[in-house]
DNA sequence: TCATGATTTGACCGGTCAGTCAACTACTAT
DNA sequence: ATAGTAGTTGACTGACCGGTCAAATCATGA
C-alpha cells in the first residue's frame, strides 16, 4: 500500500481533473486521459477499476487542494467575520489562477462534476456529500465564533446557515462557470457571502 | 415553416429535455432519445443538424414553460415583495413536481446542462446567457417596485442584484439536484431568497 | 539465483457513438 | 395526373467507447 516507484496513479489523477474540470466527464474519455497523462490503458485499470472511480479518487483530490486554503483562512487566531472575508478572497483568487492555467474560468470541480453525475452514479453524491460537510464543519465553528461575539443571535441554526453558505459558493462559482466569467465573483462574492450571514449589524469597511 | 403533421420535432425535444434532465447530455445517446420518442435516427437529422442543436432547443423549450409560472408570479398586480415571494413557492412547487414525474430531484435543465457543456459549446453558453437575462428582466422590474415602495435603497444597483438573485437560485437548484433532496429547498429557499433581496427592513410573516 | 508480486504494455473485444444516405411515402399545389 | 416538397425509414459508416487480458518487465528480498 507504499507508494509506488513512479506516480503513476497520481499523474492519471492529476490528468484527469485537468481535463475533466476544463470540460465534463462525459466529454473526457479514458483514452485522453491516458494519453494526456502518458500512462497505457491496461495500466489505468490496475489502478482503477472504472472510470467512475477515477473520477471520484479527482474529487478527493479537489478537497485536498482545497483544504490547505481552509485550513489557512479558518485559523482561530483571527476574527470569525475575518475568516470569512479571507475565504471570499482566497476562493476569488484561485479562480484568477485556474482561470489563467486553463484559460477558462473553471468554476468548482465537485460540483459540476456532481451535478452531471450524481443522478446516476451513488458514488458520485456520496463523495460529494462526504466533501461538502467536511467543508461546512468549517463554516459552522466559525459561526458558532459569530454567536459567541453577539453578530449573530444565539438561536442561529449554525448547521442550517452553513449549507446556506456552501450553497451560495456554489451558486457563485456554477455561474462563473457557465458565464466564463470571473467579473461578478469580484464584485459580488465577498459582499454576497456577509450577506448570507445576515449579521445583525453590518460593519462596514474594516480591512 | 409551419407546423408539421405530427409532432414529431417536439416530441425530439420533450423526449430529449426529459433524458437529459434526468441524467445529463453526455450520458443520454441520440439513439436513446429517438428509441424513446419513437423516431428514427435519420428524421432525428432531418429536424435537429446534430445532438447539441436538440439540446439548446431543449433549453428553449425549458425556458418557455418556466415563462408561464413568471409571468404569473410577477404580474403587477401584486406587491413586489409578494412576487419574489410566490416566485420562491412556485419554484419550490415546480422541483416538487419533477421530483415526483421523475423519481429524483432534477434541479434546472438549462444550469446542469449548461454547467457541463458551455466550456465546450458556445451555442450552449449564448442560450444560457439569453435565458438568463430573460428572467432577470423579471427581477429587475419588482427590484425597481422594490426600490419605488422604499423597501430597498434609491442607489441600488437593480441590474447586479437580479444576477445575484439568479446565482441564488442556480445555487439552490443545483445543490437539491446533487443532494436528491427537496428538504433544504423547503426551508431555505424563501428566506434565502428574502435575505438575498437585503431589504431595508424585514417585513415578518404576512401568509 | 530465483521466486514473488507489483507494474507495464499493447493488442484486442463487442458494443455504441454521432452522423450519413439513398430510397421511399405522403401530401399539396397546379 | 404529375411534379415538387416535406417527412420517414433503416441500413450503413468508421471512429471511438469502457474495459479485458496474457505476456512482458521490473523491483525486492530470501
Amino acid at each position: 500500500m507504499g507508494q509506488n516507484t513512479n506516480g503513476t496513479r497520481q499523474r492519471l489523477i492529476d490528468t484527469a481533473q485537468a481535463l475533466i474540470w476544463k470540460s465534463s466527464y462525459g466529454a473526457v474519455s479514458v483514452d485522453d486521459i491516458c494519453k494526456a497523462a502518458d500512462v497505457k490503458k491496461g495500466s489505468f485499470y490496475h489502478y482503477f477499476p472504472s472510470k467512475v472511480d477515477l473520477a471520484v479518487a479527482t474529487m478527493e483530490e479537489s478537497h485536498a487542494q482545497l483544504k490547505v486554503i481552509y485550513d489557512e483562512c479558518f485559523s482561530p487566531g483571527i476574527g470569525p467575520l475575518a475568516r470569512f472575508e479571507k475565504l471570499a478572497d482566497a476562493v476569488y483568487q484561485a479562480q484568477v489562477e485556474t482561470a489563467a492555467k486553463y484559460g477558462m474560468v473553471c468554476g468548482c470541480p465537485c460540483a459540476s462534476m456532481s451535478s452531471e453525475m450524481a443522478c446516476q452514479e451513488d458514488s458520485v453524491r456520496n463523495k460529494f456529500e462526504e466533501i461538502s460537510r467536511r467543508q461546512e464543519r468549517y463554516y459552522e465553528t466559525a459561526l458558532r465564533d459569530l454567536v459567541a461575539d453577539g453578530l449573530l443571535p444565539g438561536d442561529t441554526d449554525v448547521r442550517a446557515k452553513a449549507e446556506e453558505i456552501y450553497a451560495y459558493f456554489l451558486g457563485q462559482l456554477t455561474m462563473a462557470r457557465i458565464q466564463n466569467s470571473l467579473e461578478s465573483l469580484k464584485q459580488n462574492l465577498k459582499p454576497g457571502l456577509l450577506r448570507t450571514l445576515g449579521l445583525k449589524q453590518t460593519l462596514a469597511g474594516a480591512a
